[in-house]
DNA sequence: TCCGCCGATCAATCATAGTC
DNA sequence: GGACTATGATTGATCGGCGG
């Protein structure tokens, strides 16, 4: 208890949600990645720019989202075949999708 | 654990493929190799999490002892040890993980910096 | 063969933002 | 307005690899 939560006033805790759009490049990269969703140092310097977030936030973001995914992967599920319908749909209709460009040179 | 080589081992469902991959299994072995000091804070017994919560105070005085020196001379870690109530391990890998964490904060900056600089 | 360190990650938890 | 949920950040500790 008298573990003082002070050590936790910390001014970084004040925290903002990421862009809806942030999100979504994130989700999309996780989940085109399932199988192995450890961007390399360099891709999440690109997520992070293109994001408009930090790195670490990136690692913060992948890290929440693999343990988070592995709690509850029923509800998770969902949004993966969200995503893989997404891919296959835009895969289909290249043109209509900007796919961002230099996303990941990957897959 | 599951490094690059993630691979498969699915056990999917026909329809909807569900597919189960090597990192969503990992699991980290929370066996602490005993050593149990003295009695670092409360804890231990039965349950909870293995994961020691550090007072301010040992925070306090590792963070200072940091400052003299990033890299704990072998001695002086019991010594902390000792006097903080902590394994000599807790103390050897909290500044292991306090060196990464300075190093994190300088790699953020210099990037951010380094963005700003080059917009692309 | 053992030990310390690095880099990445895990896993639990904190604190706040968002939703109802 | 307050309870509950979603989510970003922090951090003690683990994993695998290196070097001495």
């Amino acid at each position: 208890v008298m573990v003082l939560r002070s050590r936790f006033l910390d001014a970084r805790r004040k925290r903002r949600n990421f862009s809806k759009q942030a999100t979504e490049i994130l989700n999309e990269y996780f989940y085109s990645h399932l199988a192995n969703p450890y961007p390399s140092e360099e891709a999440k310097e690109d997520l992070a720019r293109q994001c408009q977030i930090t790195v670490s936030q990136v690692s913060n973001w992948f890290g929440n989202k693999r343990i988070r995914y592995k709690k509850n992967i029923a509800k998770a599920q969902e949004e993966a075949n969200m995503y893989a319908a997404k891919k296959a749909h835009a895969a289909s209709f290249p043109n209509q999708y900007g796919m961002s460009g230099a996303l990941h040179p990957y897959s | 654990r599951s490094r690059a080589a993630a691979s498969a081992a699915n056990n999917a469902n026909s329809d909807g493929q569900h597919h189960t991959y090597k990192w969503m299994e990992v699991k980290r072995t929370v066996v602490k190799p005993t050593a149990t000091r003295r009695k670092a804070v409360q804890v231990t017994d039965s349950n909870s999490t293995n994961r020691t919560n550090f007072t301010n105070h040992q925070l306090t005085e590792l963070e200072k002892e940091y400052h003299t020196c990033k890299y704990l001379p072998r001695a002086r870690r019991g010594e902390i040890a000792q006097q903080l109530e902590l394994n000599e391990t807790q103390v050897k890998i909290w500044f292991q993980n306090r060196r990464m964490k300075e190093k994190k904060r300088r790699k953020e900056q210099d990037f951010l910096i380094k963005n700003l600089e080059t917009p692309v």
